[in-house]
RNA sequence: GGGUCGGUGCCCGAGUGGCCAAAGGGAGCAGACUGUAAAUCUGCCGGCUCAGCCUUCGGAGGUUCGAAUCCUCCCCGGCCCA
C-alpha cells in the first residue's frame, strides 16, 4: 500500500489534509512527542492513545542497541512490542551524528554506544535495514546533521553526504520482507542558507521519496535565520507528500512552520520541559517550581481541557515536583503533550477556517519574547 | 560520679593558628532546555550604605600581631566504666 497522499491545499501555503499509510490515515499537521527508547519516557502507549497521538516516534539509535533490531523483529515488530497501534516513525539515528559527535566518513558513521561504550557502525544501507527490521511505518534516511553555526564547507559537506546517502538508502529500501508496507522519507539539509536549502531539497526530491524531512534546524540557530531557509525548502518539496520539520516543537516554531506548509513535527521539548517543571500554557511558559504557585489552587492552564488540568491544582503538582515524585514528571508530560497536540489541532482547524493569521498573532503574543 | 569523643552557616558535613564568611552535599530561590547520552545543566544562597565593613563556627573568659582552630571554666549530646 505504501502510499502517501495529502488531500487538498487550504489557505495558501498552509495545508491541512490526511496522510494515508498502510496503517490508515492521520491528520496533518501533526505533532509527534519524541521518546528515547521507543516510548515517551514518562508516558505509555496507553497514554498516547488517550491523548490522541496519531504518530509516535522511536529512535533507531537506541532500538538497535537495546534490545536490538533482530530482537524486536523476533517479537513481531515494534508495534506489537510496544503495544502501539498508531503510526510509528523511526528516526534513522542521523541526529546522533550531531549529538554524540561520532566519526563520519563518506560511507557512514561510527559511534560509541552510550549504554556500554561499544563501537557501532551505521551506513545508509544498514540504517534502512535496521528500520525495516524494527517495522516502522515511516523510516528516515541516514543523514548528516551539522550543528549551527558551522563553516559553509561543513554545511556543504553535510548536504553532499546526505544526498549521496539518500541515493543509497533509496536503492536499498524495499528489499526487506515487509518493506512494502513501509515508507521512506528523505531529509533536506543546508543550514540556514536559503539557496543551499533549495538545492538540497531539489536533489532530495529527485530520488522520489514518500515524504520529506527537513533536518538540520533547532540546532542552535535563531528563528529569524531558520524561517527563510525553511521557506525556500518548502517551495521545492512536492505538496502531495508529507513535509516533516524535524526537531521543532516550541509554540511559535510550530505555528510559523505550519503557516509555511509543514505537515509533521517531532520534538523533545514538551516532554523535557515537563520533566524539568516548565509548563506550556496559553499565557506562555510557566515555571511551576516557582514559590508563587505553592498555594495556587488553579489548574496549570485554565484554557486547557486535558485530564491533568481537569483534576489537579498547580499547588499539588508543584508539591510533587518539590518532593521529587516521578508522578510529577508524568503528569506534567501528559499536560505538555496534550497542550502541544491541542495547539497543532487548533492550527489544523484554523487552516480550514482561514483563521491561521489569528492564531499566529495569539501565539506570538503569548510566547513572543522568549522561546 | 569517672573516662572519652563531640557540639560548624536552614540541614548534613569538611576544616584543627593567618590564604575562612568558612570545602562538599542537601534543601531553598531563580534560570536554561527544540529529529533525548539529559528525573539534566547553570546561577544565587549570613547581613550591609557591598573592590569595603559588620555579625557568625555551643557559652564566657584567656593566649596571640592574628583563633572555628590553642588554654581555662561552664552548658549540652553520644559512647564506655562505675
Amino acid at each position: 500500500m505504501r502510499t502517501f497522499i495529502t488531500i487538498e491545499a487550504v489557505s495558501g501555503a498552509a495545508r491541512a489534509g490526511r496522510v494515508t499509510t498502510s496503517r490508515g490515515g492521520f491528520d496533518t499537521p501533526c505533532f509527534m512527542p519524541v521518546g528515547t527508547r521507543g516510548s515517551v519516557r514518562t508516558l505509555s502507549s496507553e497514554d498516547l492513545d488517550a491523548l490522541g497521538v496519531e504518530v509516535a516516534l522511536a529512535n533507531t539509535y537506541h532500538l538497535m542497541l537495546r534490545p536490538g533490531a533482530e530482537t524486536i523483529a523476533k517479537l513481531g515488530g515494534i508495534h506489537r512490542f510496544e503495544s502501539w497501534d498508531g503510526h510509528l516513525l523511526t528516526d534513522s539515528g542521523g541526529f546522533q551524528v550531531f549529538s554524540l559527535q561520532p566519526k563520519v566518513d563518506d560511507d557512514g558513521v561510527t559511534f560509541r554506544s552510550t549504554y556500554d561504550g561499544s563501537l557501532h557502525r551505521l551506513t545508509p544501507e544498514s540504517a534502512v535495514a535496521v528500520q525495516e527490521l524494527i517495522g516502522a511505518d515511516i523510516q528516515m534516511v541516514l543523514d548528516v546533521c551539522p550543528p549551527l553555526p558551522s563553516p559553509p564547507e561543513t554545511v556543504r559537506l553535510a548536504v553532499e553526504r546526505t544526498a549521496a546517502w539518500a541515493a543509497r538508502a533509496r536503492r536499498t529500501h524495499g528489499r526487506g520482507e515487509r518493506a512494502n508496507d513501509q515508507a521512506l522519507f528523505g531529509i533536506v539539509q543546508g543550514g540556514v542558507d536559503p539557496e543551499l536549502r533549495r538545492e538540497s531539497a531539489r536533489r532530495t526530491v529527485e530520488f522520489g521519496f514518500d515524504g520529506y524531512g527537513v533536518g538540520g534546524f533547532s540546532v542552535g540557530e535563531p528563528r529569524h535565520e531558520m524561517l527563510p531557509a525553511l521557506a525556500t525548502t518548502l517551495e521545492e518539496l512536492p505538496e502531495d507528500k508529507p513535509r516533516y520539520l524535524m526537531g521543532v516543537g516550541d509554540p511559535i516554531g510550530l505555528v510559523e512552520a505550519i503557516a509555511l506548509g509543514v505537515d509533521m513535527f517531532d520534538c523533545v521539548l514538551p516532554t523535557r520541559l515537563a520533566r524539568h517543571g516548565t509548563v506550556l500554557t496559553t499565557a506562555g511558559r510557566l515555571q511551576l517550581k516557582n514559590a508563587a504557585f505553592a498555594r495556587d489552587e488553579g489548574p496549570l492552564d485554565p484554557m486547557c481541557g486535558c485530564p491533568v488540568c481537569n483534576r489537579w491544582s498547580r499547588a499539588y503538582l508543584r508539591h510533587l515536583l518539590q518532593v521529587g515524585e516521578p508522578t510529577a514528571a508524568r503528569l506534567l508530560t501528559l499536560h505538555n503533550v496534550a497542550w502541544t497536540l491541542a495547539l497543532v489541532g487548533r492550527a489544523r482547524q484554523a487552516i480550514f477556517d482561514g483563521a491561521l493569521e489569528g492564531l499566529r498573532a495569539e501565539v506570538s503574543a503569548a510566547w513572543g519574547a522568549g522561546r
